[in-house]
RNA sequence: GCCGAUGUAGCUCAGGGGUAGAGCGCAUCCUUGGUAAGGAUGAGGUCAUGAGUUCAAUUCCCAUCAUCGGCUCCA
């Protein structure tokens, strides 16, 4: 017998080799019907392996994340064998679960797949699932695998294989589908009742683009047909709130053929906002002791020669533009940081003038591929509002703690709670592909580390995503459709001061070189635009409003009245303007609410007599106000967004 | 850059080998209104661009460009 622990704490005895789903099955057969996966010991499990020792056990139904991906992994397999049965011939890469669904990367071998023939695979998968087919784990030998995948032509599974260690080795078995993988899977394939392949794309081999593209199909799965239903009109309601769509209704940017690729249009309200988003930041950083700086858009190709960037980006940036004079050439400015190290140049610098702390809303270029650029977030022209901390080593911690801190305040004013900490190191397989001392990467490292720590944040460590001068620490947040951005952004760099020969004077007299941290709490206008777009699906606060009130005379009677309104409100400094149009009162309502201005203010012969507003607000009535009662109840509603 | 899809009026989209349609928007007129669509009339398109097949191409084929979904990349 061994003994079963249950997440409660319960303790019960069972016979060995009992698998989970008899476990569910003696709890109760409904509980039995609802579980997908099992975590025994921290390990997930397929409820149909024997446990053989005592173990903890946890079982896993469709709220748990962990269930979810067995199930979706499991339906790769089960779409795998669909594609095997319907495309003969077709080899298989990898085919894992991923955040929403799954996919497959199959080499088609000539054959061809479009978007009208994933009906067909849909139906054949759910025919396949209704004949409940069992996922049979199998263990194989090393040898018997490669044979098996050397005699189907299976190129990428023997490569998969290769890497393998003997005795380590499974199969999944679905039907008359046999693949070489780890599991864990569901016990049949009847509980998957829904199915929508989503999308077809290419990918290749191992993610490595010299290698094979292969055809990746995705889709998702669901235990109940109303599941697949909810989650598409959530797509639907997703790709409402894209700020692209967001972007054109509200009349905040655009795009030309003729301007180009990625460049960004800012149209009249846009640049409204990104003005005062500009002016919210810069009135904290002042606040923090933040220097104000300026540089232009193009440096000499020296420059980038001396910062390295040339070296590692030159070949893959908009290439240098040449004058009339031979022998001179210029770089459209990808990034701020050398020009702001010749500013820290620019004087002789005592350990007592640090730290120096220099911003620049600076707007850079990079030559983004063409495939890569997607509305505000990738784009080959934007503005990072920058800044670049000149400090002594022992100040390092403490100014990128407060930068954290102003990171955060960034984050909460705006309401985005939903972000992830990525603490972005360097690969220690590839050091070539970074420049700079171990010993200096080791304490920019632990910098960061320690510094995140002690501000409690949640990370994720990535080897291998640090810039190649230093580790960062970034923050992600997610869009409307679940995909991640990276927003606000931290480095630590030992490396450009080197390169630039920056040096101070410290208190010894000696010359001693500063630490860099580069910094940008919302990594660039164009891209923190875009997220806080999608955020609030466009209903902005009103301090961030474009637009934040619109004067409605109930006819063109009361026009005059709704002048002396609007003006008194923007003597006020409040955004209002005027809708006197030809129109009914209605229609203009709803036109103006579609184009999500905050607040409304309707007036006619009531308001006339006694002076007032009517009030509406996000659609619903705030009542009658006083003209400063109004402008009274606006700076309220401002400094409650902003406390 | 790679794979796939898409490209018709300012916007959202329907159509289809015989040179085009709707709704919204826009303009003019009527209407002067009380909290999410009042009415009438009208203007507006080289059907992305270029080549090809055809008596005839917006429609079919090819290429190019752009957009979208992925991949790769991301200072």
């Amino acid at each position: 017998m061994i003994n079963i622990t249950f997440p409660d704490g319960a303790v019960k005895p069972f016979v060995e080799g009992i698998t989970a789903y008899e476990i569910a099955e003696s709890i109760s057969p409904r509980l039995a019907a609802d579980v997908l996966a099992a975590q025994v010991n921290g390990v997930v499990y397929d409820l149909n392996r024997p446990i053989d020792q005592d173990a903890t056990i946890s079982l896993l139904k469709w709220d748990s994340d962990d269930a979810k991906r067995v199930f979706w992994h499991s339906s790769s397999h089960l779409m795998a064998e669909a594609l095997e049965a319907l495309y003969p011939g077709v080899k298989f890469g990898i085919g894992p679960a991923v955040e929403n669904g799954f996919y497959y990367d199959v080499d088609l071998c000539g054959q061809q797949i479009t978007d009208a023939d994933l009906p067909k695979i849909e139906k054949k998968m759910l025919e396949l699932a209704a004949r409940k087919e069992e996922y049979k784990r199998i263990d194989v030998s090393k040898a018997d695998a490669l044979k098996y995948f050397a005699s189907k032509g299976d190129q990428y599974k023997v490569e998969l294989i290769n890497e393998l260690q003997d005795g380590t080795i499974t199969y999944y078995e679905n039907g008359d589908f046999t693949d070489l993988c780890r599991g864990p899977h569901l016990r049949n394939t009847e509980v998957i009742k829904a199915v929508k392949l989503t999308a077809i794309a290419g990918a290749y081999w191992r993610g490595d683009e010299k290698r094979q593209q292969l055809t990746r199909i995705y889709g998702i799965t669901f235990p109940k047909k109303s599941m697949l239903e909810e989650y598409l009109v959530m797509m639907e309601e997703a790709k409402k709130r894209d700020h692209r769509k967001l972007g054109k209704e509200m009349e905040l940017f655009t795009f030309s053929q003729r301007v180009g690729l990625g460049l960004p249009l800012w149209l009249p309200r846009g640049a409204v906002m990104r003005n005062i988003l500009e002016g919210f930041l810069r009135k904290k950083q002042t606040e923090l002791g933040y220097l104000p700086v300026v540089t232009p858009h193009i440096g000499s190709k020296e420059l980038y020669i001396t910062s390295g960037h040339y070296a590692k980006y030159g070949k893959d940036s908009f290439q240098p533009i040449r004058t009339p004079q031979e022998g001179e050439e210029y770089m459209l400015k990808p990034m701020n940081c050398p020009h702001h190290c010749e500013i820290f140049r620019s004087s002789p610098r005592s350990y007592r003038d640090l730290p120096l702390r220099f911003a620049e809303f600076g707007t850079v270029y990079r030559y983004e591929q063409s495939g890569e650029l997607h509305g505000l977030t990738r784009v080959r022209g934007f503005t990072q509002d920058d800044a670049h901390l000149f400090c002594r080593p022992d100040q390092l911690q403490e100014e990128f703690e407060k930068v954290i801190d102003l990171i955060l305040y960034v984050f909460r004013t705006l309401k985005m709670t939903d972000y992830m900490a990525q603490v972005s190191l360097r690969d220690p397989d590839n050091k070539e592909k970074y420049i700079g001392s171990d010993e200096n990467w080791a304490k920019a490292e632990q910098a960061i580390i320690d510094a995140a720590e002690k501000k409690g944040l949640k990370t994720v460590v990535e080897k291998g995503e640090a810039a190649f001068y230093g580790p960062k620490l970034d923050f992600m947040v997610k869009d409307a459709i679940g995909r991640k951005w990276q927003l606000g952004t931290i480095q630590v760099d030992y490396n450009l001061p080197e390169r630039f020969q920056l040096e101070y004077t410290d208190a010894d007299g000696s010359k001693k070189r500063p630490v860099m941290i580069h910094r940008a709490p919302f990594g660039s206008m164009e891209r923190f635009t875009a997220v806080v777009l999608e955020h609030t699906a466009g209903h902005l606060p009103l301090w961030l409003s474009p637009d934040q009130v619109k004067v409605l005379p109930v006819s063109e009677k009361y026009a005059d009245y709704a002048e002396k309104v609007c003006t008194f409100l923007n003597n006020s400094d409040i955004r209002a303007s005027i809708d006197a149009r030809n129109e009914t009162l209605g229609k203009r309502i709803r036109e103006i609410s579609l184009l999500r201005v905050p607040v409304l203010v309707i007036v006619g012969d009531k308001e006339i007599q006694s002076e007032t507003v009517s009030v509406r607000r996000e659609g619903v009535d705030a009542g009658s106000m006083t003209l400063d009662g109004f402008v009274e109840y606006i700076r309220q509603a401002i400094a409650d967004e902003l406390s």
